[in-house]
DNA sequence: TTTCATGTAACTTAAATAGTTACGAGTCTT
DNA sequence: AAGACTCGTAACTATTTAAGTTACATGAAA
C-alpha cells in the first residue's frame, strides 16, 4: 500500500525497483517479486530498460484494496482449517462449523476492502500533507 | 478447539496432555503450552497428580469463541501496521486508513465469534455423529 | 513412598519469509 | 552499434518464527 500511494503520488513518470525498495527499506529484487502480483492483474505496469519502472495500470478509484489484497494473493484471515486428524467426527464438526464462520468473515471483509480505494487513500495523504504545511507555516 | 470439543464430549473426567496431544497429532508439551492461556482465562482447569488432567472451567454454553481466542492470544486479523518509514507522510496515512479499517473489522469479527459457543460446537458435532449412526444403520 | 501429571525452562529442529547475488532479456540514449 | 539502465527470475543464504523435544521440579493421589 505504501509503495502504490507513492505511484499515485508520482503518476508522470515510473519510479525504479530501487526507489521503491528505498520507500520501505528493502531489496529491489523483493518488490519486483512482491508486487508481480499487481502486474499480472493490471493494477500497476512495468517497462524495462532506461526511464523504465513501475506505474499505476489505472485510474486509482477503480482500484479498491480487495482487489489489490486478491492480486497479492493475501489470506483475509489468519488461519485455514486442514484435517490434521482425517476421520476424526469431533476435528469434522469443528472444521465445518469455523468455516461457516471463515467464509461469512471473508465475504464481508472482501465487501468493507471493495469500497476503500487507492484513491481514497491518496486523498488521506493529501488532506495529511496540508494539514501538516498549515501547522508548519502556523509554527 | 479440537480438543475443547473433546473436553465437552467428555466433561465427567479429565483428560491428559499426552490424550489430548494424540487427538491433534502432536506433543504433550506444546499441548499445555499452548493451552495455558484458556487456563488463565478459566475456560478451562488443570489438575496435577494421579487422575489429573484437564477438563472444561464451566459451561461449554458460557465459552464464547471471541473468548478463547482472545485467551489463546490469537489476532483476528493476518495484518498489523508497524510503521518501517517514521516520518513518511505517505505511510502515516496508509497505516490511519487502513487501522481504522482494522479495528471496525476486528470489532466485526469479534461480535460474530462472541455468538458461538463452545456447545454449539459440540451440538454440531452431535448432529453428526447421530446422523453417521443413522446412516450406518441404513447400510 | 511410589506413581502419575502438570509447569516451565532450555534446547533442537523445521518451516516460512526475507534478503542477496547473478545474469538474461528488453529498451532507451548517444 | 554500443553502452547504460531496468525488469524478470532462478538459485542461494540468512533470518525469524513456530513446533517439537528433553529434562526436571512441583504437586497430588494411591
Amino acid at each position: 500500500m505504501h509503495i502504490l500511494v507513492h505511484m499515485v503520488e508520482t503518476r508522470e513518470h515510473a519510479l525504479t525497483s530501487e526507489q521503491l525498495a528505498t520507500f520501505i527499506h528493502t531489496n529491489p529484487v523483493v518488490v519486483r517479486r512482491t508486487i508481480a502480483g499487481l502486474r499480472d492483474a493490471g493494477i500497476v505496469t512495468s517497462s524495462r530498460g532506461h526511464g523504465g519502472g513501475w506505474q499505476l495500470g489505472r485510474a486509482p478509484e477503480s482500484i479498491s484494496l480487495a482487489e489489490i489484497s486478491a492480486a497479492l494473493g493475501e489470506t483475509l484471515l489468519p488461519f485455514s482449517s486442514e484435517p490434521e486428524s482425517p476421520g476424526c467426527l469431533v476435528e469434522q464438526a469443528v472444521i465445518a462449523a469455523l468455516d461457516d464462520f471463515r467464509v461469512e468473515a471473508e465475504r464481508l471483509l472482501a465487501e468493507k476492502l471493495s469500497h476503500i480505494t487507492l484513491a481514497d487513500l491518496a486523498a488521506d495523504f493529501r488532506r495529511r500533507y496540508e494539514l501538516i504545511g498549515v501547522t508548519s507555516h502556523a509554527v
